[in-house]
DNA sequence: TATCAAAACGCGACCAGCACGCAACAGCGT
DNA sequence: ACGCTGTTGCGTGCTGGTCGCGTTTTGATA
């Protein structure tokens, strides 16, 4: 197991954050919750057990938690940003046909952060932002001579 | 040279569009104007010559530009896309910390698209969202014993 | 346990970037 | 020149997110 809520709570208080209800809910669904929430998605989870939290309260949990390391976000497309533990950071692929979004294996990134870095001294964090691209089953769809229309 | 105004509107005539005095602004912005330019800027360009041209005009050409395959959009970053002609479109990285912007080389791309097309069938389009990182300049600084602050 | 400064909150207003509905207008085939 | 229909200008609306302000809460200290 990864990181449980008291430790990340620990971390913030290290931080010199103060841990109030909202954010330790926040904390909360990024552990419990399904793997890419947005900061919509936290929001309701969060609701789920304190109504009143407000939207604004939840993005500025998100920003000091990111200040603090504690959490990192990821653009998976044009839609709206996604948050997940530092610890848990990853690369991602997106596919732009469906929307399917797969963690990109570590060792992906190497030859061209490798060559990124040698060349032009550009060190990648590819991180931040998905690389785009259409996965398997929507390539095999493109590729097919015809769906059979009738 | 690689293409003139007169060009893409035949492409657009081809296409079925018609040939407006917007559009055809639009598309000389494009060819004659800065790099990347966003929505925002190609509209002030439109404006310097037709001043009534409204926005949403501005995006309803580009969506209808890139439709027919003459433009296309990248997102280098956090803000607003950036625009080029198709017949220009190659991968960014852009540094996080500056927000420079350099043109990926062609190859640098290789190694990633071909594993994972490979190993998840995975076909890579890296020019839609660029690559971001750490520019060589930005990467200096952050590496710097101290800036001497006095 | 009471006190209190500062941090965080709830709330609403606001912002950027962009999409949309509609009536008026203009391109272009005839 | 005519008329069909794509396009425009304009306002309005939406999403994703930020900000300022007055109130509440946290947590160090007494």
């Amino acid at each position: 197991m990864s990181s449980t809520v008291d430790e990340l709570v620990a971390q913030l208080r290290d931080g010199g954050s103060r841990v109030t209800t909202a954010r330790r809910l926040v904390l909360t669904a990024l552990v419990k919750g399904a793997p890419h929430p947005t900061a919509e998605e936290l929001l309701v989870a969060v609701r789920a057990l304190a109504p009143d939290v407000h939207a604004s309260t939840v993005y500025r949990n998100l920003e000091e938690l990111e200040r603090l390391g504690v959490v990192v976000h990821t653009h998976l497309g044009h839609g709206p940003a996604t948050y997940h533990l530092a610890t848990e950071a990853h690369g991602h692929l997106v596919c732009e046909v469906c929307g399917a979004t797969m963690e990109a294996p570590e060792d992906l990134f190497h030859a061209m952060a490798e060559g990124a870095k040698r060349r032009l001294g550009f060190e990648l964090r590819p991180y931040h932002f998905a690389v785009l691209g259409v996965c398997v089953d929507c390539a095999a769809i493109a590729a097919a001579p015809e769906p059979s229309v009738g």
